[in-house]
DNA sequence: TCCTCCATGTTTACAGGAGAAACTTATGCG
DNA sequence: CGCATAAGTTTCTCCTGTAAACATGGAGGA
């Protein structure tokens, strides 16, 4: 009876295999107090075997972070290439991609910008994190560009869009956007706002 | 040589004591990676000893994040209370004053919203955070009344403002608001932006 | 005054986790 | 064919969280 599963002494892509694992676990847990154990047991192998992939437990975490970046990149991007007519419009699209990843995403979301995703140790996940930023950056020029937004420092324009995007989303996710607080529609309505202070006025 | 530190059997005010050394180390690190079991270590007490006063790991940490709020709240309202003159520059002055806090105590603040510190379990947290929210929500209305910001729902501004702030404080404490990135003063311009849509054009 | 209770400590015990080290297997390459 | 090596496994040590049983000493009633 000991040999029903025919696992191969080598697994073939355990790399993988333990991130989809993890991202699972964090995906259904929507934290990441998992131990480097339990993913290794849900994925069929030895505890000791993840090491041989993943120098330690937050090596694997900024794996998922970096991952988690990407396909950020990924959901925003395709929002906004929907054919809007206008850059207002793309942005606010790209905004509640973002908003609405985190919303699908909570864990992965907060893992991301978590300490425990240090992008000061790891080239990488901070080279994710910075083409996700210039997907944003780019928007901002293209829209001063085309005169939709003022032409103020872009990089005004960029720390408030991204905080604005990043704070809601991280509010989103703690439910502290309850409508009793702030209004049925609370994207839309605080994207607005600062749209009225980003657009050119005429 | 064993009784040089006189120290009564029972410490006196050990719950007080476990918090500060707890606030020490998450200020020194940065983070709560720190064991229960070390903290009672640096009080000078047993490792079991915490478990009189809070009933797990967790109960502690919350009652860290309690406390930050209570004291990010003291600062916006010392922020707000300098006699400023117009409430757009007594808004200004509380955001700063919000991630300034979030900026000397990174660590502090990060636990404040974490998953870590549930809001949804601990009430007296869920007030805490509450009541410093409160004080964004008042300053928004007495703006709208006197007629500093627009009239439109509140629920908006406050949604747009939060998550600024918010975002604000947590990009600069993630290094992500480099000068080469979002300019030399991000926090006073993107601030800018977002009360160009809040207030009132006229 | 003395005794007893109870909050607050301590000691002991145990189940797990991180990670290192030493050992095993299979696989690709000369 | 034979072996170096990457990729697994086993075993080990140290540490943690937390429970349970025990100790202490101060406060309040007889």
């Amino acid at each position: 009876m000991s040999e029903t599963k025919n696992h191969p002494y080598h697994h073939g892509d355990l790399r993988r295999a333990l991130i989809g694992t993890a991202l699972d676990m964090l995906a259904t847990d929507q934290n990441w107090t998992f131990t480097l154990r339990e993913v290794a047991r849900r994925t069929g192998v030895s505890h000791a075997a993840p090491y041989k992939h993943f120098r330690d437990r937050e090596m694997l975490l900024r794996e998922l972070a970096r991952i988690g970046f990407v396909r950020l990149g990924e959901s925003m991007t395709e929002a906004m290439s929907l054919g809007l007519p206008s850059t207002r419009a793309r942005f606010t699209a790209a905004a509640q991609a973002c908003v609405g990843f985190a919303c699908q995403n909570p864990g992965l979301y907060r893992l991301m910008f978590s300490s425990d995703a240090d992008k000061t140790i790891d080239p990488q996940l901070h080279d994710a994190a910075m083409d996700t930023f210039g997907i944003l950056l780019r928007l901002l020029r293209d829209g001063q560009q085309d005169g939709s937004f003022r032409p103020v420092a872009v990089s005004a324009l960029a720390a408030a869009s991204w905080a604005q995007v990043h704070g809601l989303a991280m509010l989103a996710i703690s439910n502290q956007l309850l409508e009793e607080k702030v209004g049925s529609a609370p994207v839309p309505a605080s994207l607005d706002v600062l749209l009225d202070g980003m657009c050119r006025s005429d």
